[in-house]
DNA sequence: CTGAAAGCGCTTACAG
DNA sequence: CTGAAAGCGCTTACAG
């Protein structure tokens, strides 16, 4: 492909360097460093005649050279599952406010949930040096950043735990809130209680899945095998599991579903049944109190995990140097009906 | 603040770069950097040699040295108004998709509907020289922008269109999309619609009400003033417009809500009414089919508008160099249940 | 108060 | 097939 056929191609070369203030405002160069970034020791004369020279040509500072003579770009990496996934709204958004009030800028991608591209995107972040990562995993197994953690990339994973090492996370307690979710249906007369999970690799998953275990073993229940279901949010392969659920001659009464997503479609085909069922989610979402039944819930704090990531990665960055920790932050049970229904 | 109090502060001059690699090897810088770069003319054996002193020394390439002196970073920037409003999810996610394909990380900030905010993000943006910049304006003037545009920076805006400067633009079509909806409503026997907007100052709030007062107009309609009401999206500012608007003598019969902020409180206020009031909202939204009664809205595809925007400006980046244009997406009418009830 | 020299870690342009 | 030199645009460490 030719470069030469089209028109006026863009030339970083273009762009008027300090250099090139300097000649015109007729001082040296690190006059004018001094200037841009507002050191002292400079006559006001002189401040004056590079801000001419400046605003003459447009200068603006070149932070990719600036990055690599001081070694820190003041920037981070979030890597999480999905951007349009409406519960990483809130997480992204305090991530980047606590950023900002760091002066760091943030840069984004979506794993999808697939570990070869988690890999790809960290290392492209690493490359690019990053001062920090918040992760949320998509992969089980991290010792691929292991060169880059002791490289100094402070790292801090958030909404599951990394895998095979060491590292700083911050979780919401999904044992407990699913725990609770389930007794909570269980308080209310249920005895058969399908549970509705996402993909058995990721952790919250099977931590919720525990939870619905260990509050039927609590209530001295049995769970038949087929009132559990784990697998993709894929809303054709969830519908499926409840209808499957819902069928036969010992139908469950009740369903808790491990997410936003799941409990969202789960939602859905219920809507077309006569014989109510009861619903516990895991995860809060828009509107959920305004549906009809309004729906039960386990709300997780999407910022607060947020916050609470960027803010053990900024003191990391300061220079606190203590030991990798977990901090698992409470879930909330919110009634709001769907969760209350007799059973059938 | 004392900087030697601290255990092991990281240092990038722990890193080893490619002078080291290229002493372990015993071989040149060059031979090094064709081997990272997978260039040819190098022996498989001189390969070997360097890859496993890559390997020893745990060599990862620094990106912002190579940024530095080839002018591209591979990178872009997306500002956008808020990274929490769902409306945004699916425009970042199929911008960081089309950026993907073509090799870009993604950089991402809010302004929150603040000028100044939108301004300092965008120059911080320039300052790391990203190859471009997607806009979602909150500024209504972009000259600031010039010099930079100047100097090759490709900027495309998109949902709103920019202020005092000539650039690439990509719209949903909300004049035709706000008079549709709003036709809609007559259709369906109302005289007396209100119209909740955004703050004056987006161009989209002025499009729709404009919009709305054209489907007025053609129907030979009045609109009270009281009818109409802009500002921001805070709940209590909406309800409160709602409820003066369906108080007194005369209250009107139906609502148009300009965006999905609106339109979700506006649900909420007429939740707890007996008397039903029609409804269209401008944007789709999740569970708009659910509610009771479900929500008509007037959609617009966000996905579409993000890869869009993303496209034109992969484009320009490519050396198309076409003068700037808009390009303005249909919406859709999507009809469920609350834009069809009848005056009461 | 001011500036010349060296260097951050790569790639480019060239020579062998 | 391989490498030494120069340079990208800044900041650092020093000297005056």
């Amino acid at each position: 492909m030719a470069d030469t056929s089209r028109a006026p191609r863009r030339r970083y070369g273009t762009r008027p360097t300090m250099k090139d203030v300097a000649a015109r405002a007729g001082v040296g160069l690190k006059t004018v460093s001094r200037v841009v970034n507002g050191e002292p020791g400079v006559t006001d004369d002189t401040v004056r005649r590079v801000r001419d020279a400046i605003d003459a040509l447009g200068f603006r500072r070149n932070d990719s050279a600036r990055v690599l003579r001081k070694g820190r770009t003041a920037s981070i990496g979030l890597v999480l599952e999905d951007l349009a996934d409406p519960f990483y709204g809130p997480l992204s958004r305090a991530v980047e406010e606590t950023a900002r009030a760091h002066g760091a800028l943030l840069i984004h991608g979506s794993s999808a949930e697939d570990p070869e591209r988690e890999r790809e995107l960290v290392l492209a972040l690493c490359a690019r040096r990053v001062d920090g990562l918040i992760v949320v995993p998509a992969s089980d197994d991290h010792r691929y950043l292991e060169p880059e953690i002791a490289a100094g990339v402070a790292t801090v994973f958030v909404d599951r735990p990394p895998g095979r090492i060491e590292a700083d996370v911050v979780l919401s307690d999904s044992f407990t809130g699913a725990r609770e979710g389930v007794a909570h249906l269980i308080a209310h007369g249920h005895r058969r209680i399908g549970f509705i999970g996402d993909l058995p690799r990721i952790h919250t998953a099977t931590e919720r899945l525990r939870g619905y275990r260990a509050a039927m073993a609590a209530a001295g229940l049995e769970t038949d095998e087929g009132w559990v279901s784990l697998g993709s949010t894929d809303p054709g392969r969830v519908r499926a599991a409840a209808r499957s659920m819902l069928a036969g001659p010992a139908p469950v009464t009740a369903l808790f579903t491990a997410n936003n997503r799941v409990t969202v479609t789960v939602v859905r085909e219920l809507g077309g049944r006569t014989r109510p069922v009861a619903l516990v989610g895991f995860d809060d979402f828009e509107l959920a109190d305004l549906l009809d039944p309004a729906v039960t819930v386990i709300a997780q704090d999407a910022a607060r995990l947020g916050r609470t990531a960027a803010d053990r990665l900024f003191r990391r960055l300061d220079g606190v140097n203590t030991a990798p920790g977990t901090t698992r932050l409470p879930t909330r049970l919110i009634a709001r009906g769907s969760g209350e229904l007799p059973p059938a």
